[in-house]
RNA sequence: GCGCCCGUAGCUCAGCGGAUAGAGCACUGGCCUCCGGAGCCAGGUGCACAGGUUCGAUUCCUGUCGGGCGCACCA
């Protein structure tokens, strides 16, 4: 595994500083106790450096000497350490790192020679991580939270592999209880109304199309007889018919967005496989569970619960919440160091039951990790877009796609962060004009392929890195490393903190910065060897973009 | 009432305890005999309020006010 040119310098910087520190204190210059956090940063602002600490400024009260002084003091037991340049003492106390120019080829190089591996590194090496995320009731189509909540969790699984980790997507299928039942009164409802019968619809029933038209293929598929049968068989085999129907269609929408799971988990072989009842057992075992109203309850306020909670039911039905706790459970038994949920707004209440019954069972609850997708307000040219009122007509995420395509839908549920509401203006994201980052960050790529195609047909083709061609840069080749290098600690930021949206800002600030050199420097026309330069650099550039582009899922387009 | 999320520029939002708080949109004015103008450049008296911790707080803690969501023997 390679690790950064860029995070290697760092590294070493942060050990010559531990090292100056404790050469400092060996002369008394500091007491032996202190014991101040030392961080080395990558400053905002590039005029303050490549690194900066903050030692000087912590170390002070130490020293009993303002800051700036220290600093001096510190700089003068520091060890040499390669690439370094010149370095400052600034503000209140900050030592700036500046490198000197060689690091600009050598940072380069790395980047054309690992390609798409750029950026790849071992934070997570040995993590086994399982996210789970959209798990929709296979009672109706998705919705756009579920598109926000496939975009974040794929994007997730994408850089937690680049930090090492070993990650699997998995896909909960509520196949089981309540909710599909309906599903199956719904249909079958409908199904009695197709053959002429005054019915008097479920009042919780589902009241989509959809319903009728999956009345109609059970129409199709079984024809009238199904009337004749008991009313219990009927409801049954329209539930079995739709939900599995409805089950194959979101695999299909999720197959079309670009979503791959690695397991699909269906709720219902947690009950025939005895697991449910097994943690009930468990959960009775511990003396957990108590009869009250007839309903069998789960004592989670012992767990910082606001009450206890139920798990089988008067009539005799185990809830969701037992099905849910055997699975986390079943989660658990297969090994996964981490286990990242992704919710929708709806279910953020939930948490510190799930946490609580995790706690019952013994698992640390801090070890169940839950994001919450927040909600999402859908607009049209800044005005509110107001979904149909007419019963059960939603924008579904199909709608949603169909409308802005892949790429615009996933770029705007990552440039929020995820628990953060976030609007979502459906002309905007279909814009192909610069107001729109998605086409501004997919254009800087195509256009840097087109820089290549002019080249060739100009005859000055680019023939791979030449280490000379950091010789004929100058500042503004600088700036852009600057940025490109930053890319592996970026993500490392975005891994540590489940943060795609970093991502996204990201690119739009490095396609901000080519366009700019782009429209300051021509690549051709001024002599094949700074032709060759420039176009180093917007190779380097074109391959962040593209790495960058297909964590977050997007395509990076040679032409457009 | 309890819990979670959120109050940053006109709007939508970034911001890992640090140095002059950023971006996009919108608005105004410039830039095409030129590699894709699908672009670039210039223009800004903004961290809800009050305490606390800290050398230093938009960031952490407490409280107040304001907004959203959730509090089922549904999932």
């Amino acid at each position: 595994m390679a690790a950064a040119f860029m995070l290697e310098i760092r590294e070493k910087l942060a050990e010559a500083l531990r090292q100056g520190i404790q050469r400092a204190k060996a002369d008394g210059v500091f007491p032996p106790d202190c014991e101040e956090t030392v961080k080395l940063e990558t400053p905002k602002d590039r005029t303050h450096g490549h690194f900066a600490t903050n030692a000087a400024l912590v170390l002070a009260r130490w020293a009993k000497k303002p800051p700036r002084q220290v600093a001096e003091m510190l700089l003068s037991y520091l060890p040499e350490v390669g690439f370094l340049g010149r370095t400052e003492i600034a503000g209140p106390g900050f030592i700036n790192f500046y490198l000197d120019r060689s690091w600009l080829g050598e940072a380069a190089a790395e980047v054309l020679r690992l390609a798409e591996a750029y950026g790849d590194n071992d934070l997570l090496r040995g993590e086994k991580i399982q996210l789970e995320f959209v798990s929709a009731n296979p009672v109706g189509p998705m919705n756009v939270v579920n598109a926000r909540a496939a975009a974040v969790g794929d994007s997730l699984a994408r850089i937690f592999k680049t930090c090492g980790a070993q990650v699997e997507k998995e896909y909960y299928i509520n196949d089981y209880g309540v909710q599909v039942w309906v599903l199956g009164r719904s249909i079958e409802a409908r199904y009695r109304e197709l053959l002429g019968e005054a019915v008097e619809f479920p009042e919780e029933g589902y009241r989509g199309d959809y319903i009728t038209d999956l009345a109609q293929e059970v129409l199709a598929t079984y024809g009238s007889e199904l009337r004749a049968k008991p009313e219990e068989e009927r409801v049954e085999l329209c539930k079995e018919f739709g939900y599995k129907k409805i089950l194959r269609s979101q695999q299909e929408d999720l197959k079309n967005y670009g979503i791959v799971y690695d397991v699909w988990f269906s709720e219902r072989s947690l009950h025939q496989s005895g697991a449910v009842d097994k943690v009930i057992k468990e959960l009775e075992a511990k003396g957990l569970l108590y009869e009250a109203d007839g309903a069998i309850w789960l004592k989670t306020s012992l767990f910082g619960d606001d009450k206890d909670r139920v798990i089988r039911t008067a009539d005799g039905r185990t809830t969701y919440f037992i099905s849910d706790i055997a699975y986390h459970l079943n989660k658990y038994e297969r090994n996964f160091t981490r286990v990242i949920d992704i919710w929708g707004p709806d279910h953020h209440g939930y948490i510190p039951r799930m946490k609580a019954a995790m706690a019952a069972l013994g698992i640390d609850p801090a070890r169940l990790e839950v994001l919450i997708a927040q909600q999402i307000n859908l607009l049209k040219g800044g005005k509110p877009f107001k979904m149909s009122k007419r019963r059960g007509e939603f924008i579904t995420m199909q709608d949603l796609l169909n409308e802005v395509g892949n790429d615009a839908a996933r770029w705007y549920f990552l440039m929020r962060s995820t628990d953060s509401h976030l609007d979502f203006d459906l002309e905007l994201a279909k814009a192909q004009t610069s107001e729109n980052p998605v086409f501004y960050v997919q254009y800087a790529h195509a256009r840097i392929a087109s820089l290549f195609r002019q080249a060739a047909e100009a005859g000055v083709a680019w023939q791979g890195w030449r280490p000379e061609d950091a010789e004929l840069w100058d500042d503004d080749e600088a700036e852009i490393l600057e940025q490109v290098a930053r890319f592996p600690e970026l993500l490392i930021t975005a891994a540590e903190g489940c943060e795609p949206h970093r991502v996204t800002g990201y690119l739009l600030e490095l396609a901000t910065l080519f366009h700019a050199y782009y429209n300051r420097k021509r690549f051709l026309g001024e002599g094949p060897e700074v032709s060759h330069a420039r176009l180093s650099l917007a190779a380097v550039v074109q391959r962040i973009l593209a790495k960058g582009l297909s964590l977050l899922g997007i395509s990076a387009p040679e032409r457009m």
